[in-house]
RNA sequence: GGGCAGUUAGCUCAGCUGGUAGAGCACCGCCUUCACACGGCGGGGGCCACAGGUUCAAGUCCUGUACUGCCCA
């Protein structure tokens, strides 16, 4: 007997050890000149101060499946992991606790501030990567990344300087989306869409000749001292004679022209729009278009402007108040509705977003989008196809990307102004002079860029770009891209850009996009809500494989999972089931690797048949995660080892085994228990080798458990290749012959179930063998079911008869007896065989239906006619059998 | 308003290219069988949202309807 396992399997001192021993032996890290494939993966660097949550650990775990299985398929892999400044969550996160001082961030000053973001981040910056380490992702240490790096800031330089000198970035007066508590600009996808309930007022405009009046209906009453036009449909009867007439703004008395355009909607409020060009992003757009005046009343901390007049100095929501009063005091409120409309919010604090006009940089994204169309799908696809859709529609609709944020985390724009002459400077380098002037009076940019301007480059940079390395020449581009579709706009779509421009290759060759992790109701799980689960609790307390396996079997294309406690911990008793078939195989197990016998002409129908089974799991598991679908392939992984290996396989080589059983001392005894235990030790292996990439802690330890050649060290199993196909051990027909057995010692099981015999009690076993090769096939594996069906005797024939009072059923066209004795419920057996018997009537009237359609039989498939007669015979054979047996049984009911 | 998903057992979900509806959990019996009670054996439970259509055959393909969710405006 080989070593022995504790009897529960206990994960912590397990996965510290094997972490430890990956991390010390350096085994995840790849040598870019090594044979095999080149496969990498860029790991979705997550914010630098954050912590661990269930979206990471969904998103590492199934990357670490996909580089586990890659490495076993013999690929050179590269798993690179970094971390990324996220510049206004951070920055925010810092000001809290200044704030927490009473301090602000102006208080400290700019270099102080940056200084203090550089040791918070030195403080808790290694949190997160602890924490990658804890969910077992195989990711590359050596090559840890991060986005504010001096060589990944070089990247970023050089992006910058490259792009602007190609007139692809370019700084100009915008409306751009404005977080008044963050002071920063907001790309378009930043701000965040809710419904919100709000009112709807309508205001009357004057004509400015005394003729009358229009009215206008608004959201936002306190842009009104903005206004610099009224707009209608050009096509609005209503307002047709107005167009080209003057109006009077109200309260302030400005005049504005009446203008027409086709973007008003009609049906909407009174179908006149009043437009605020400053403060409202289609109005600024209307504004562009007809040369209107562009008057900004809000401020960027959200006060009303002296351009406000009366206003000035209140704050929007102040001014709200005013105006509206005011309006009602001059009898020029027409009336106020209710209205749920969208209100963006800031998608990092949350506070309400105010369209701004200001100066910022911007990346031409109209000009780089068409690229990073066309490549997808030839270059790159997109899985699953359903956000085909979704990419094309946000890159044809796209509207230049705004870079440049008002904060003080991340990487400062690369560009100077000259204060003597006024010369814009852009440079990698910090110039000394001005080129034009030569004054050495520069003033660089105050702004920072956005923090996804730097992810873009993500998967060239980190390889070492600009510079040649090998890691660029070697894994560039990646093999796929695994992330949340939330993520699709801010990153993927950008990455395509940058790298097509940049590497004129795209950066992967497929996007996996995975689904959102929700509450166990289909709530987001959000700190406010309070509905969290911790993927480390989880880990510390039911083992960081439990999780992993949970995440990967409910990782189903294209769904969000809706994840609980209760469903880790029943994967939990999955692993533990896993530990205790190793714990029987090594109870039964030489000291040594156990003899090898040839697979292919092995003896025993048990061992053919787990075999082939395995063969199969081989198969479809390989090919599931080649199609990225992780539920099948963990659903395979479990079906196998619970339902076919430990269910059955486990049980039928026990009389190969033990002492006491069937295996006497004898050679045969002997040769039979040794092909047991080669079997038994090559299927775990495989089997543990196949379930590695899922649950890489508990298959590692058993692994190197398991006995190894005499002389030979226990190898890691992450290092292991994907089991080897093995073409002659694929048996259909013994698998089939399999079925047979399996099928009596179920029918045997459930009579002892439902007539109330206790399981323990042996009984005698009568069967009568369809014909002479089923009879041959049962008699050979006799003792397979004499064990697993708990006999204590089995008679087999042609001229077996069922005594009148015994219980019965009929598998493939084999009748099953079991003569019964003793304290029996006969009338519950009668019942079984008319529930059994109704049944097989239901599935006989079905077979006839479609048997006795006339186009069934001539226009369907012939093998499926085939199939169906075939069917139809064993059915009646079966119904036949049951019905004969029945009678008898009923004779002797009647005799009691 | 536009787009995309989803609707299958009490719950959570699988069902790829149409051919006998599945799993896990929950539930009901029985079992301290020498790997595992985090276990074993057996069992009940579904007009596959609704209405049409294509087909010999539809959970699966098409059209529409109704809810639910997400994204975009």
């Amino acid at each position: 007997m080989a070593d022995t396992l504790p009897k529960g399997y206990e994960p912590h001192d397990v996965e510290a050890r094997w972490r430890r021993h990956w991390e010390e032996n350096k085994t995840f890290t790849p040598d870019p000149d090594a044979p095999g494939e080149p496969y990498s993966i860029v790991i979705p660097p997550p914010n630098v101060t954050g912590a661990l949550h269930m979206g990471h650990a969904l998103n590492l775990t199934l990357i670490d499946v996909l580089c586990r299985h890659a490495r076993q398929k013999g690929k050179n892999v590269l798993w690179a992991p970094g971390t990324d400044h996220a510049g206004i969550a951070t920055q925010n996160v810092v000001e809290r606790a200044l704030a927490r001082e009473g301090k602000t961030r102006q208080d400290v000053g700019r270099e102080a501030f940056v200084e203090k973001v550089w040791s918070w981040r030195a403080e808790y910056g290694h949190r997160i990567l602890d924490q990658i380490g804890a969910l077992g992702a195989s990711v590359d240490w050596t090559r840890l990344r991060f986005t504010m790096d001096e060589g990944l800031s070089a990247a970023v330089r050089k992006v910058f300087v490259q792009l602007y000198d190609q007139g692809l970035i370019y700084k100009g007066d915008y409306i751009i989306n404005w977080c008044s508590r963050c002071h920063t600009a907001l790309a378009d996808d930043e701000v965040e869409h809710e419904q919100t309930r709000g009112k709807l007022w309508r205001v009357r405009y004057h004509l400015a000749d005394g003729s009358g009046a229009l009215v206008v209906a608004t959201t936002r009453p306190e842009t009104i001292p903005g206004d610099t036009a009224v707009c209608v449909h050009p096509e609005d009867e209503r307002y047709r004679h107005l167009v080209g007439k003057t109006a009077r703004v109200p309260v302030l008395g400005r005049e504005v022209p009446i203008i027409a355009d086709k973007y008003v909607d009609r049906e909407f409020g009174t179908g006149a729009l009043k437009v605020t060009p400053c403060h409202d992003h289609n109005d600024w757009t209307l504004g562009k278009k007809h040369n209107l005046e562009f008057v900004q009343v809000i401020d960027e901390n959200g006060v009303m402007t002296a351009a406000a007049g009366p206003y000035a100095g209140l704050s929007k929501q102040e001014c709200r108040e005013r105006i509206t009063a005011d309006l009602e005091a001059a009898g020029d409120l027409a009336g106020v509705d209710d209205l749920e409309h969208a209100v963006g919010h800031c998608y990092r604090c949350h506070t309400v977003v105010e369209p701004h006009v200001s100066t910022q940089w911007f990346v031409a994204a109209t000009r780089m989008a068409p690229a990073a169309r066309a490549a997808v799908p030839e270059l790159t696809r997109i899985l699953p196809e359903s956000w085909l859709k979704t990419y094309y529609h946000w890159l044809d609709n796209i509207r230049d990307w705004c870079i440049s944020r008002q904060i003080w985390w991340g990487h400062r724009i690369p560009a100077w102004t000259c204060k003597a002459c006024g010369r814009l400077i852009v440079a990698e380098e910090a110039p000394a002079a001005c080129p034009a002037c030569g004054s050495a009076d520069l003033a660089q940019d105050e702004d920072v860029l956005d923090t996804w301007f730097s992810s873009a480059l993500w998967p060239f940079s980190i390889l070492g770009w600009p510079e040649r390395t090998r890691e660029l020449a070697r894994w560039y581009p990646t093999a796929v891209l695994v992330t949340g579709f939330d993520i699709l706009f801010f990153w993927v779509a950008r990455m395509m850009m940058m790298g097509l421009h940049f590497m004129k290759q795209a950066p992967f060759r497929d996007v996996y996009l995975h689904a959102l992790v929700r509450d166990a109701t289909g709530r987001k799980m959000s700190k406010s809500t309070g509905n969290v689960i911790d993927p480390l609790s989880m880990i510390d307390k039911y083992g960081c494989d439990a999780l992993r396996f949970t995440l990967t079997a409910f990782a189903a294309m294209g769904r969000d999972i809706r994840l609980s406690e209760d469903r880790i911990e029943g994967y939990r008793h999955f692993v533990n089931k896993l530990w205790n078939a190793a714990r029987f195989a090594l109870m039964n197990l030489p000291e040594h690797a156990p003899r090898a016998v040839s697979l292919e002409s092995v003896q025993g129908l048990h061992h053919q048949w787990i075999l082939h089974r395995l063969e199969m799991i081989k198969l479809d598991m390989d090919r599931a995660l080649a199609e990225y679908r992780f539920n099948d392939a963990a659903q395979l992984g479990y079906k196998f080892l619970w339902n076919e290996f430990c269910d059955w396989y486990l049980e039928l080589i026990k009389p190969d085994m033990g002492p006491g059983m069937q295996a006497a001392e004898s050679a045969e005894g002997v040769a039979r228990k040794e092909t047991a235990q080669y079997v038994l030790w090559l299927v775990l292996r495989e089997l543990l080798v196949l379930l590695h990439p899922i649950m890489p802690f508990v298959t590692a330890e058993i692994w190197q458990a398991l006995p190894v050649a005499a002389g030979e060290k226990a190898t890691d199993i992450a290092l292991e290749p994907y089991p080897p196909l093995r073409p002659g051990c694929v048996r259909e027909a013994e698998a089939c012959r399999m079925e047979l057995i399996q099928g009596v010692i179920v029918a045997v099981r459930t009579i002892k179930a439902e007539l109330g015999i206790n399981p323990g009690q042996k009984v005698g076993l009568l069967l009568h063998p369809v014909d002479q090769a089923q009879a041959a096939l049962l008699e050979e594996n006799r003792g397979l079911m004499l064990t697993l069906a708990r006999l204590e005797s089995l008679t087999l024939g042609a001229d077996v008869h069922a005594p009148k009072a015994s219980a019965s059923a009929v598998v493939q066209g084999c009748q099953v007896i079991v003569p019964l004795r003793g304290a029996v419920d006969l009338s519950s057996e009668l019942a079984r065989l008319d529930k059994e018997l109704a049944r097989l009537e239901k599935d006989v009237t079905g077979v006839n239906k479609k048997l006795s359609n006339e186009s069934f039989v001539s226009r369907a498939p012939a093998e499926v006619v085939a199939r169906e007669k075939e069917r139809a015979t064993q059915l009646l054979d079966a119904k036949a059998k049951l019905q004969a047996l029945r009678a008898r049984f009923a004779e002797a009911l009647a005799e009691e």
